[in-house]
DNA sequence: TTATATGCAAAGGCTTTGCAAATGT
DNA sequence: ACATTTGCAAAGCCTTTGCATATAA
């Protein structure tokens, strides 16, 4: 919160009370969200704020490292708190239930790191998404095919 | 070809020449190309064939699996020609200069495997990309916040 | 013959933007 | 005071869809 009132300062930019309205609102949801969802959030808090300014300060705060976004190929950017401090993790992502679960594997980060030196790369941030059927829905008898109404894809 | 046309006659669809003349044009791409792009070619090629025709018919080569889709971020799908036989593959991609570099690590791979397992997870696919400067474009001195124009990220 | 495909234009979903009015510093 | 923000509606971008016409089997 400090953090962000500095980040706005350092680049000459307002601390209005739309931001920490979205900022507070944001840094609460335990979860994933949509810009639309925190849209809604907001408005059943009856805060009044635009849509437009929703996305724009979303942009803000991943530019403030405080929150970060993702593309779960669900047609829009999902949102989370940043993990500052925390180690950083990927996700397995439920094509079923859309329950997302968070991984950390330092050997495939190591990996990583190892890739990009090989092909003289200078790692800026990588996306890693596993995509399947979670062990609820598997219990539940839900198969690939069943998800896609198509034969399974070959699991690379 | 003669796999394209099994695969239709098994689900009941017809092999038109649209069909005939995108998946010909799109396997003979040797690298990464959006709807559009495709779009533009058969165009540049004398053939006129509809928008709507092409982003139908590439949903269908990707299930067909003759194509591989990404999301890399930009806006829109790109598709490749699908690595049948050939080793699975993922993408380093320079956030300056848009090229894209193709990786494959085993033991990324293998980890993989383990995650979902660990968590329960049956895996159907997945994405993993690494973001960065490429070689290149690090030589003509850019740098993170030359591409951004923000300070770098961390590269987690 | 008859179900499937195509082309066109319109609609959709998410996100960004232009601009006048409002507001933080 | 003055540059930055906001809200609103409109526009943008990629992609999908409804429907009449065309076409493969």
């Amino acid at each position: 919160m400090e953090y962000f009132r500095g980040f706005l300062k350092d680049r000459g930019l307002k601390l209005t009370q739309q931001r920490l309205t979205i900022l507070e609102r944001a840094l609460d949801v335990d979860k994933h969200f949509s810009a639309e969802e925190l849209f809604e959030m907001l408005r059943a808090d009856k805060q009044r704020i635009s849509k437009a300014t929703v996305y724009r300060t979303l942009a803000l705060l991943v530019d403030a490292h405080l929150l970060d976004t993702h593309d779960f190929e669900r047609g829009h950017q999902v949102y989370e708190r940043a993990a500052r401090g925390k180690a950083h993790h990927d996700h397995l992502i439920c094509i079923n239930c859309d329950t997302v679960l968070e991984f950390h594997n330092e050997v495939i980060e190591q990996q990583q790191e190892q890739v990009a030196a090989r092909f003289d790369f200078r790692m800026v941030s990588h996306t890693h998404q596993i995509y399947g059927i979670c062990g609820r829905c598997q219990r539940k008898g839900v198969t690939t095919s069943a998800v896609t109404g198509r034969p399974a894809p070959l699991a690379h």
